[in-house]
RNA sequence: GGACGGUUAGCUCAGUUGGUUAGAGCGCUGCGUUCACAUCGCAGAGGCCACAGGUUCGAGUCCUGUAUCGUCCACCA
């Protein structure tokens, strides 16, 4: 009767989470395989991408875990911040800036809380094999308290300030932002040439910019020092149409002159560019004419108000009044923009918080060389991003559900107070500080910014570490074993933890690194919403089981992209069946089979159990590596090419068999065995139906619950055999002939042939003669004889050069 | 402009340190099975290994250059 396997998602999730499968103990001696997990964001659902990384990262944690290691696994949730903000802006139909502060944050808080559970689930489902017992949340108190004492020791260690400066603005999110969440966008503009006068000449010169706009904040203009043209004009003053503003031309090596005109007008916060450039004159003071809210402040005059697009409109419109823009050209250029919301950024001066690390750029690339990295070259990527690095960390946001800075601000004389450790966490704007200012004085403002995400979630490491109860183990488990992620974190989280690792403990957080690539769309393209190429693993789940995906995800080189196409799933479909059948076809061979071994194997029985040893020893050398994709490929030749297509085939008359009882029990030994082996390389891949097939068949002569915590096979040297290799691939070889034969006669590879006669060197028919029964039987061959043919011989097929037969049927 | 990675069969991908006729799965074409296999097996067709040079007795593999795709970074106002 046909059957197919049964698909218990849940049966078997539930079995897990009662057994306690997945516990990591705090008590046990044995060596500690521990994982920076990568916390999910909670705004949102899980694509497949988030399924492809975490498959990865618990493939290799499911080896470490049948190698015998004390997995600590736990899973972290990352649900404070401007993404978690802007999804409960879009989700509860509200605008935190017209809401009560403390509302919104509420409001926060309940969307997450109503969330995480099934969101949570999604992560479960996939196979993942956390220990949800050690969970956390980067909003929850366990993390604002360390959040919050890292900053107090980095403040403690002068690593931290607070400075008004230009800083990367987002107009429409209202918040400082760092250099890692910009993003590049193309944009048509116009590149405007701007004539202006210069002051007691009867000349003018003419620059171009795409941002005339700013003219209000123009502060200075500058030429190459060796431009001929406008050599002579250097130190002498130009009046600025529209303000009437008197701007100095300056020299400035950095000038281009072969772009635009060849003049560049420097307008305070325009760009880095501008900011560079203040930096080289330090006595020309800045004019900001940005507000936080992206709109020109007073000191932008009668175009107070507007916002960039527009002011730059009208201020075209008045440049061409005054007859003052000579051309504008057409032009495709690069902005950054807010990696979140995608608006163009700005500067503008602020107070905010930074975290220094800009001196510490060598150390970072440094400690990055001690870490290995899977595969390698993502390092390199990490060293580019350090490298490009020019600002220091800015930490604070003006934004409401995250972690507050522990500081207050003395009323009266504007020192910083900082919280006790021991308070911890503090919300300066509900808590006062327990003790006054130096100053004597009790009065304080409270800061009321809150901590950038990677700020604290730069800090995974050791927010996991400190999960634990007992508290000595932790510093055993840091640095931790493993750093699982995909390469688009790479200058944001995996800087950032490095950074506070080397800030913190002057150490690497972890061993290791695993970098995934992306799951592509079937045209390669990347899945954005906007395209409206994303998948959800819960919804393909319906339609394919999850080891299906798991199997899909495995295929992947390490740090490759990988195109995603359901048809591929077939893939992993395909392969369970065949695991199925194959148990479910020994099993039925194995009835009463009580374990014991037989006094001897058979030579086939020897062939499989050598052939086993390379399959165990390669694939255990590749997870050992990280090469999950090479592990399954090698477990997959050696199931289904040896084991079922040739092994099972060449079992089968003497499992059938009655006579003799000594063949038929080496026979069911091996197959008990093998297929044992087979089921544990293909658990870390394929879970749920490796789990289903042990508890049904192996449970009940095998003690362990089970088999995610059986014992990972054995490369067991002594069971290598090259002779009997070699010998069985002459007979491997013949089959093949013999079925080719009858397949190109048309027969059925039932087909009796009467007559076999082999000629052969001596070593050729001593190989065979091992195997003689296997042949007749897997080829219906009623005699088998050998023979030397002469010329006058009709149908002879020639094996190898030292192999020829002639069949008759 | 810089860095990294890719470019191998119609499709998705393997190809270890350079070594004989370049592999798998899907798809396609035959044939055979339906008593493990809502299938499976066997056989077959299909590749100037992106392109051009070079090193070598020998290059998909190493070197140089070009093209192209992807990602990241930097950009000139």
């Amino acid at each position: 009767m046909r059957k197919r396997y049964p698909k218990n998602l849940k049966k078997w999730q539930e079995f897990w989470e009662k057994e306690k499968i997945y516990k990591f103990d705090e008590k046990s001696n044995k060596q500690i395989y521990s994982v920076d997990t990568p916390p999910p964001t909670v705004s949102g659902k899980m694509h497949i991408g988030h399924l492809f990384s975490y498959t990865h990262q618990d493939v290799i944690i499911r080896f470490h875990r049948m190698k015998g290691e004390n997995i600590f696994y736990p899973f972290g949730t990352d649900d404070n911040g401007l993404p978690t903000e802007r999804f409960v802006e879009k989700q509860k139909r509200v605008k935190s800036a017209r809401m009560k502060r403390s509302a919104f944050v509420n409001l926060c808080q309940q969307t997450v809380k109503e969330l995480k559970p099934k969101f949570i689930q999604n992560w479960k489902d996939i196979g993942l094999s956390a220990d949800f017992d050690y969970s956390y949340s980067t909003i929850d108190k366990h993390c604002q308290k360390i959040s919050q004492s890292m900053f107090i020791e980095l403040y403690n260690k002068k690593r931290v300030y607070r400075k008004q400066a230009p800083i990367m603005w987002c107009p429409t999110c209202q918040t400082a932002i760092a250099q890692a969440e910009l993003e590049d966008r193309e944009r048509e503009s116009f590149l405007t040439y701007v004539k202006v006068n210069v002051i007691d000449t009867d000349t003018h010169i003419i620059f171009a910019t795409t941002r005339p706009e700013l003219l209000p904040a123009c502060v200075g203009i500058s030429v190459h020092p060796t431009d001929k043209r406008y050599k002579k004009l250097i130190g002498k003053k130009v009046k600025m149409p529209i303000t009437g503003a008197e701007i100095a031309i300056t020299a400035d090596e950095k000038t281009n002159k072969n772009y635009g005109s060849g003049v560049v007008y420097y307008c305070s916060y325009g760009g880095v560019e501008c900011i560079d450039w203040l930096a080289r004159h330090p006595k020309v003071k800045p004019i900001n004419i940005m507000g936080k809210d992206g709109k020109f402040n007073e000191s932008a005059g009668k175009y107070a108000g507007m916002t960039s697009l527009q002011a730059r409109e009208k201020i075209v419109l008045d440049l061409i009044k005054l007859n003052a823009i000579t051309k504008q050209q057409k032009i495709k250029h690069i902005v950054n923009t807010h990696d979140r919301c995608g608006t163009d950024i700005e500067f503008i001066a602020t107070k905010q918080w930074f975290i220094k690390y800009l001196d510490l750029k060598q150390e970072f690339i440094e400690l990055g060389t001690k870490i290995n990295w899977h595969p390698k070259y993502m390092r390199i990527r990490f060293e580019n991003w350090v490298k490009g690095l020019q600002w220091d960390w800015c930490i604070s946001r003006q934004r409401f559900f995250g972690v507050p800075f522990p500081v207050w601000y003395c009323k009266k004389c504007g020192k910083h107070k900082l919280a006790d450790i021991k308070n911890l966490p503090v919300d300066p704007l509900k808590h006062k500080p327990k003790t006054k200012c130096s100053c004597g004085s009790n009065k304080f403002i409270p800061e009321q910014d809150i901590l950038d995400t990677w700020a604290t979630s730069s800090l995974t490491p050791q927010i996991a570490v400190e999960l634990l109860k007992n508290k000595k183990l932790g510093k055993n488990i840091f640095p931790m074993s493993l750093r699982p992620q995909a390469h688009d974190i790479i200058n944001t989280w995996l800087f950032y933890a490095l950074a506070r690792g080397k800030l913190h403990f002057n150490k690497i957080p972890w061993k290791n690194i695993l970098i995934s690539g992306f799951a592509l769309d079937p045209k390669g393209e990347k899945m954005s919403k906007s395209k409206g190429n994303i998948v959800e693993p819960p919804k393909v789940i319906k339609k394919y089981p999850v080891d299906a995906l798991r199997y899909w995800s495995a295929e992947a080189s390490l740090g490759r992209d990988l195109r995603y196409d359901e048809e591929e799933l077939k893939n992993g479909h395909r392969l369970m069946t065949k695991l199925w059948n194959a148990s479910r076809f020994s099993f039925s061979r194995l009835k009463n089979f009580n374990g014991s071994k037989p006094d001897k194997l058979e030579p086939l029985d020897k062939w499989l159990f050598s052939k086993l040893q390379t399959t165990i020893k390669n694939s255990t050398d590749y997870f050992e590596k990280y090469e999950f994709a090479k592990a399954k490929k090698e477990i997959e030749d050696f199931f289904w090419k040896t084991f079922c297509d040739n092994y099972l085939e060449l079992v089968k008359y003497r499992l059938y068999s009655r006579k003799n009882k000594q063949a038929k029990q080496s026979a069911r030994y091996t197959l008990y065995t093998t297929l044992f082996a087979i089921l544990k390389l293909w658990a870390p891949i394929i879970p749920y139906i490796t789990e289903e097939i042990y508890q049904s068949n192996f449970r009940k002569l095998e003690k362990t619950k089970s088999i995610h915590i059986t014992k990972w096979p054995e490369y067991n040297k002594e069971l290598v055999d090259k002779e009997i290799e070699r010998k069985t691939q002459t007979l491997i070889d013949l089959i093949a002939i013999i079925r080719k034969e009858k397949s190109n006669k048309g027969y059925s590879l039932k087909k009796e042939i009467r007559n076999l006669t082999i000629s052969a060197d001596k070593n050729i028919i001593q190989s065979l003669t091992d195997f003689l029964e296997d042949l007749k039987a897997i080829g219906n061959i009623s005699f088998i004889g050998f023979g030397n043919f002469t010329l006058a011989d009709q149908n002879i097929i020639t094996v190898n050069p030292n192999l020829k037969v002639k069949i008759v049927f």
